[in-house]
DNA sequence: CTGAAAGCGCTTACAG
DNA sequence: CTGAAAGCGCTTACAG
């Protein structure tokens, strides 16, 4: 017993071995572990017993080459860290890693910053994925071109205008409108809004989604009430005061990060929520978990974008017909800061 | 020139098309490659140029194979999300994806919920890798003491008894001191000490640190300003209710999940820091970023962290000698909070 | 239903 | 210094 796991530890089984053993062809223990051709139920039988007793695994590796598949797929995430987002991509790789596995596949990841496409190069060349997931979609996306230019598989998490690319993501556009529109029908209608970059993709989407639930209830929108491109501390301070004097009522943020440092600047000026100022977030990171008043804001199931993602990968590597376009739902949770 | 794109990106060039073009064996081609065994320096010099001008890259898989090597390296991640630390893995994750790139491996990560060993087993059985990154030490580690059954090689993030493992961490003990130490010269001799389960083996390390300052000024610590296990809310609270009726002067909390709830009960308390009470934490997350008040804590850099495990693990394969114990080390980060 | 043989793209004794 | 050949552990026409 011990000394045949001792074997065990130093010569892996091969297929060869199992033939052997069992007086068949390399080809019918082959062909009763891919299910491929027709073999006979008793030579079938005897194989995977054998098989079951032995624990023998065949070599994937191999098993790759011969098939000129590899069973990996390539997750690119950003490597720059986004902290607000490190959660969000935890749980998606969780997803995705849960996807691959199900089906035998294993998830290698690289780590790409800024505009440095090396490693995305290095992975593409080594030829040691059959598809990738791209986590992040950028306005100006070098890696998607990349990808599309080398004839790799790919599909990406998120949200482009480039209709070739077969994207998942959450409908940010719905969920945003929602959210606004149930602050409007509480009476909220003085609605600040206040997000980042409009070079993201995302940061329109959500723009879109809150001018929806305007037009909707049929309300004009005060554009004084909305501030794009707040990337510094300093401005967002100027625009909260801003906000203030106009006579906002609420301010929708587009994501936690923004939000925290909307919640300081209120703390500092001693406007208190949600009695002064009511106060939401478009996205639901571990940032603002713990805050006391607890935030309403928009949920997203990570984990549940990641399995779509991968499995959506798989079958197209599959060559099966899948959509270019899927959209995930969300969940509103007030609490609160908007009460 | 399209057509040559065309047929390079149906089919591959191989050592074989090489040789071929070249007129040599595809021994030599590998020797050149592999800088093994002497070649003619013309030779060489004629491969390595062909090699360059046509972008040949040869197939790892195909290398690995004959080799018995794979040129992958696993990463085990807890998959149950503990938000505090997921900027820690996502940070670590860079590091490690660095060195194996600069080493011409790839990453490929697996995902490990609790005591579900399914994950690790696939990722050992199916041979898709050379050698394994554990994440993250159990005090009870029955990851680690399966890939020592599986003869598998892997080294280990974090700090544990079992002095087989080769192990990767930052110095926690030597950095609470310190912390701690700063602390108590500051005239604070009162500091209160709040951590969670004793089943982590940091929570222990932690701990010693603490006791290490108190010993090296000669002051004795009271033990009833220590609680450790404190994995709920309500047991917080009370904690903290009962520290500042004894009179404590600053609150050291284990990491900043605990941190951000000690937090929320003085807020809730209108107990203000720092003129109230000091709160410091032991560990750097996000989490504490933006607070205000600035939190004092330690610093340490995940990068790096990840960047040395690598390498060690690489070493390790290679068959070189590599200490079984690296620590790293950190940073004291004075803020407000402890003013 | 089953098998011998060639092949996937490399490496590496062995021989010269 | 260089090459023919066997081998890594599988798969898959092809033939029976």
């Amino acid at each position: 017993m011990t000394m045949e796991k001792e074997k065990q530890g130093l010569k892996k089984m091969t297929i060869a071995d199992v033939a052997e053993a069992l007086g068949v062809s390399k080809t019918t223990v082959s062909r009763v572990i891919s299910g491929k051709g027709r073999i006979g139920s008793d030579t079938k039988e005897r194989v995977l017993r054998y098989i079951e007793e032995h624990d023998y695994k065949p070599n994937v590796i191999a098993k790759g080459l011969a098939q000129n598949k590899t069973y990996n797929i390539g997750l690119i995430l950003p490597g720059n860290h986004n902290f607000v987002d490190s959660s969000f991509f935890q749980q998606c790789m969780l997803g995705i890693s849960e996807a691959a596995a199900a089906a035998d596949y294993d998830m290698v990841v690289s780590m790409i910053c800024d505009h440095d496409l090396t490693q995305l190069e290095r992975l593409v060349l080594n030829n040691k994925v059959d598809g990738i997931i791209l986590s992040r979609t950028l306005v100006e996306d070098a890696p998607a071109a990349y990808l599309k230019q080398r004839h790799m598989p790919f599909v990406v998490i998120g949200t482009s205008s480039d209709t070739d690319l077969i994207q998942i993501d959450h409908d940010h556009r719905e969920a945003c409108r929602e959210l606004t529109s149930v602050l409007l029908m509480k009476g909220l209608h003085k609605v600040a809004l206040i997000g980042g970059s409009r070079e993201i993709v995302i940061t329109n989407t959500r723009l879109q989604g809150y001018l929806d639930a305007f037009e909707e209830q049929e309300l004009t929108v005060d554009s004084s009430l909305i501030c794009l491109d707040a990337d510094n501390g300093p401005m967002l301070e100027r625009m909260v005061a801003e906000f203030v004097k106009k006579g906002a009522e609420c301010i929708l943020c587009m994501d936690d990060s923004i939000c925290c440092q909307v919640l300081n600047t209120l703390k500092k000026n001693r406007i208190s929520v949600p009695e002064d100022m009511r106060v939401a977030s478009f996205y639901n990171s571990p940032l603002l978990e713990n805050n006391l008043p607890a935030i309403t804001s928009l949920h997203f199931d990570a984990a549940a974008l990641g399995t779509v993602t991968c499995r959506t990968l798989l079958d197209h590597l599959e060559g099966k017909e899948v959509s270019k376009k899927t959209l995930l739902g969300y969940e509103v949770v007030l609490k609160e800061s908007t009460k």
